[in-house]
DNA sequence: GCCGTTTTCGGCCCGACTGTTTTCAGTCG
């Protein structure tokens, strides 16, 4: 049983207490401790009380309830509560702007217990005729559900390679010796991915029967001799094709896409009278076979350079390629700083020595530690004393000499007005201040830009945080005229990023595009919450490929010395 | 449910915002 078993467990516990409305403390351990079992490096399943004890967080009942899990694969508590509830009530909770109460109330009142009982209640007007609801939560419930639609069926970039991974693994133990590799919108690395495409190449054929023995599968929605499909825990819908290795590069090209990249791709192949399909690229005079078993065959036989998955999207790169002027991707391994995350200090899980050796671990040279402002309460933000002494605190520890720099920095919220959450003095005593907008997300599109590039306009600002706000698959992108705050950064001699949290990637590949061809530094920030945060990187980077960076437009690939030397505060600004 | 203790109880990050209210409840972060 894995930690990510464990941590779904006890946060559903959390979710069904709460809307039973239990003591919320209890709730917050629950909910806490899920956090620290998907956060933690070992298999908490395999420790033995004492040691689970001795985990902050973990006391009697949760070192108890993770041992059960670890034993039998659930708690008797959770499936109490689980037996209390319609199943499908967790689907209700997970609607933005609506919480446990609501929950319990459309439950206990209306007998609501699906999204669809919700979404008729909701048209017949009867969630207005509750008590505490009207008209506007019944609106505001209707475009929840109808946001929740339009995502369905939609993952987020690293959940998709994770479920995906584990279902390679799973194939490759039972085909040895073949090639399993996935391709569809993973390997182009999309923000979030619809189904989970595998290519199988080299394999017997039993191992489409494995495929849908997945200990994982919830239903097997076909099952042929070269394509499977099935639907796997977690919502993902999963296809399995088995090609011969001659077509292995021509499966590959055709079923990475994107549609748009291989219809013009197919075009150009008859222009130059062949035929390209999933099983190679023949002439079509005699049906002769001109490439089929590598991709890299099969761009070249077109009169074009290999193009990388996370550039075909038909965004110029087939001229480009033509051209041989495809650039040299940015790869993660580029990155030598992280400007962005959190410690203890406010709501991150780990002190700044343990984030620092951890990113040091990762590969990273240097990293700024940048907690959160007083604003954000919730966060236990910082007010100007506690900044400057966390940045004390900071300064030691790269003092220590651990084998990577420290910067002392700060993520200042951007107040509704366009001002700092922080006064001037204190943000110029610091290394670096990365600003970011927190709250008030209904503003009028105006209105958010004007306070953005207010906040652009104050000099101690090096880097724009988050720039849109969005969530993937939960919220869209806050109204704010993009261009405008791109060009603002540039003026300004800041930097702009794209912040590697699975669900923000934000920047994203559009507008880090834009923001290369303006030539503004980009920086990539994994924005860690935990000693666990910095592999995110590779998602940032990903959105990076999708925008033909280079590592001479992203900040934070130079070596320590330079990327200082490159922050605005150390800057003549641009007159 | 966890934790720390002046140690077996009492406190536990809380402010902004919205929509419902007429003094506040629910949600979010």
């Amino acid at each position: 049983m894995d930690n990510a078993e464990i941590a779904r467990i006890l946060r559903e516990t959390a979710d069904l207490l709460e809307i039973k409305g239990e003591n919320p403390f209890k709730i917050r351990a629950y909910h806490n401790g899920a956090d620290i079992a998907g956060n933690h490096p070992h298999e908490l399943g395999l420790l033995d009380e004492a040691g689970l004890r001795e985990i902050p967080g973990i006391g009697k009942d949760l070192a108890a309830r993770i041992q059960e899990i670890g034993q039998t694969g659930d708690t008797e508590f959770h499936r109490q509560l689980v037996a209390e509830f319609p199943p499908t009530i967790l689907d209700l909770l997970h609607l933005q702007g609506v919480g446990p109460k609501t929950v319990a109330t459309l439950y206990r009142d209306l007998g609501i217990r699906t999204l669809d009982d919700l979404e008729r209640a909701a048209h017949d007007g009867r969630i207005r005729a509750l008590k505490g609801m009207g008209a506007k939560k019944e609106a505001l419930i209707l475009k929840a559900l109808d946001e929740r639609k339009r995502f369905a069926g939609r993952h987020l970039l690293a959940h998709a390679h994770d479920a995906s991974a584990a279902l390679q693994d799973y194939l490759r133990e039972r085909a040895p010796g073949a090639t399993i590799e996935a391709v569809g919108s993973l390997r182009r690395g999309c923000d979030t991915c619809g189904d989970l495409d595998l290519l199988a190449t080299g394999a017997p054929a039993t191992l489409m029967d494995d495929f849908i023995g997945y200990p994982l599968v919830e239903r097997v929605l076909g099952h042929g001799d070269t394509k499977s499909s099935v639907l796997v825990q977690g919502g993902f819908q999963a296809d399995l094709r088995l090609v011969a290795p001659e077509s292995r590069g021509a499966a590959m090209q055709y079923f990475t896409g994107s549609k748009a990249h291989n219809i013009a791709l197919r075009d150009r192949a008859i222009g130059l009278g062949f035929k390209l399909n999933e099983y190679g690229l023949f002439r079509v005079a005699d049906e002769g076979r001109v490439a089929g078993e590598r991709e890299e065959d099969i761009y070249d036989a077109l009169g074009l350079a290999w193009v990388p998955p996370e550039l075909r999207e038909l965004r110029g790169e087939i001229e480009a390629a033509a051209a041989r002027t495809l650039p040299r991707l940015l790869e993660v391994s580029d990155l030598r700083g992280d400007l962005h995350m959190h410690t203890t200090e406010t709501d991150g899980k780990d002190g700044i020595r343990t984030m620092a050796i951890a990113a040091r671990e990762a590969g990273l040279e240097y990293i700024a530690i940048t907690d959160h402002s007083q604003s954000l309460a919730m966060a236990n933000g910082l007010d100007e004393r506690r900044a400057i002494e966390h940045a004390q605190r900071i300064r030691a520890v790269d003092a220590e000499g651990l084998g990577i720099r420290l910067l002392a920095g700060v993520e200042c919220d951007i107040l509704p007005d366009g001002s700092l959450d922080l006064a001037d003095d204190c943000l110029a005593a610091l290394d670096i201040v990365v600003a970011s907008v927190h709250s008030a997300f209904n503003q009028e599109r105006q209105e958010m830009t004007d306070r953005v590039l207010r906040a652009i306009g104050n000099p101690h600002v090096d880097v724009l945080g988050h720039p849109t706000g969005r969530k993937l698959l939960k919220r869209q992108a806050y109204p704010i005229d993009v261009e405008a705050i791109i060009d603002a950064v540039g003026r300004a001699g800041a930097a702009i990023e794209i912040n590697s949290q699975p669900h923000r990637l934000d920047l994203n590949d559009v507008h880090a595009s834009l923001a290369r061809q303006r030539q503004v530094p980009i920086v990539i920030s994994s924005d860690s919450h935990s000693r666990n945060g910095f592999g995110f990187l590779r998602w940032g980077a990903a959105v990076a490929r999708r925008a033909w960076l280079q590592p001479a437009d992203v900040l934070n690939t130079r070596s320590f010395a330079e990327f200082r030397a490159s922050l605005r505060r150390h800057r003549r600004p641009p007159s």
